[in-house]
DNA sequence: AAAACGTGGTA
DNA sequence: TTACCAAGTTT
């Protein structure tokens, strides 16, 4: 492989055909660091409007690291992968006390920070700092295995090791950071799962299209199996307001709230399930009086069926104790917007919001 | 090394 | 419908 001949075509497809993104305009580092957390195993075009949303409110380091973790969950809320949002607030406030507000420029230092591995170092280096390091990510390994016709896994650490070398010999020191975007930017347009070859700015070089193994490559992992679950949750509603709880964190989706819930229990119907659970986690006696909506959804490995239902108290009203949570308690309907809900939840929260019936019933006795 | 961590879109 | 995928990191 030519490596200037191969950066140069490259660079020239890319100059051509790159998106247009609001991180791209000013390659500053805090803006750099905010999309590349967020673009990690997210859609790009999902990412802008978080994106523009988030610098609004956060617009530099000393912003986000003086924010609540509360707030900062609000702005990720849908995003999914909520550490990321913790593990920036936790960044940003080593930045101020550590590097004097200003983000660090040293390889080391920067991969040190939480939530920034070996891809998103390389990528604030490169774009930010025009330091000529490797940013490896998905769209780069898809585009070295084909490239490369690699035959071993590439998610394996001797298969990416190969692929860093790779673009350690081809990364120019000039435009490192529009480099590193190129490639991913081939992979994300061009060198997808079913690739458009015919418009490959570098496929003179590509050894599985000369054999013929485009589509075997890169070689990956067998996929990990889906569990189905069933849920049952509660919108327990009392003088007008709504019994919400925010989950441990130590738990899934912690900080985040929700209406109090769980597992439904081989042998349990949903109403059962979610009287059990209502016992279990706040110690309350409630009817479920009327099935809300069965809402499906998805989250890392599980496939979801969540069983929604309106609750009363059973008997006298009492004071909930959150075994299963770090806190909760009755909150008016409008004060929902203000709290970060787990995607299922939150369109639990939207459908009542837009079904005329709850207006009558969130004023209820 | 492998599993956990979210979500919505696509084939 | 199931399965995979999309700018990974942490434990």
């Amino acid at each position: 492989m030519i490596e200037a001949e191969f950066s140069r075509h490259l660079l020239e497809w890319y100059d051509a055909n790159r998106r247009e993104l609001p991180w791209r305009k000013t390659p500053e580092p805090y803006a750099v660091w905010v999309s590349e957390i967020m673009a990690q195993q997210t859609q790009i075009d999902r990412v802008v409007g978080y994106y523009d949303r988030w610098m609004k409110r956060f617009p530099d380091v000393n912003s986000l690291a003086c924010a609540h973790e509360e707030d900062v969950l609000k702005h990720w809320e849908g995003l999914g992968y909520y550490s990321r949002a913790r593990n920036m607030l936790k960044a940003a406030i080593v930045i101020v006390q550590g590097h004097g507000g200003e983000f660090p420029t040293d390889y080391a230092d920067i991969r040190g920070l939480p939530g920034i591995g070996e891809y998103t170092a390389g990528a604030i280096t490169s774009i930010a700092f025009g330091q000529p390091e490797p940013a490896v990510d998905a769209n780069v390994l898809r585009v070295f295995a084909r490239l490369l016709n690699m035959e071993e896994s590439v998610r394996g650490a001797k298969g990416r090791s190969r692929v860093e070398k790779q673009v350690r010999t081809l990364i120019p020191t000039d435009r490192a950071g529009d480099f590193n975007q190129a490639i991913m930017e081939l992979g994300a347009l061009v060198c997808i799962k079913n690739p458009d070859c015919e418009q490959c700015p570098v496929l003179v070089y590509c050894k599985s299209y000369g054999a013929g193994t485009v589509l075997q490559r890169p070689v990956l992992p067998a996929p990990k199996k889906i569990m189905r679950i069933n849920m049952a949750t509660g919108v327990l509603v009392h003088e007008g307001r709504l019994l919400i709880q925010k989950r441990k964190a130590d738990d899934v989706w912690p900080g985040l709230w929700e209406f109090p819930g769980g597992g439904i229990e081989d042998g349990e119907t949903p109403e059962q399930a979610i009287i059990r659970e209502y016992m279990e986690e706040v110690e309350l006696a409630i009817d479920p009086v009327e099935k809300i909506i069965t809402i499906v959804y998805n989250y890392t490995r599980y496939h979801v069926t969540m069983h929604c239902f309106l609750c009363r108290f059973a008997e006298e009203p009492s004071e909930p104790v959150f075994n299963e949570a770090a806190e909760g308690g009755f909150m008016l309907p409008a004060e929902l917007e203000s709290y970060a809900f787990p995607a299922g939840q939150r369109r639990l929260v939207e459908f009542m919001k837009n079904d005329r019936s709850f207006d009558a019933l969130f004023s209820d006795v």
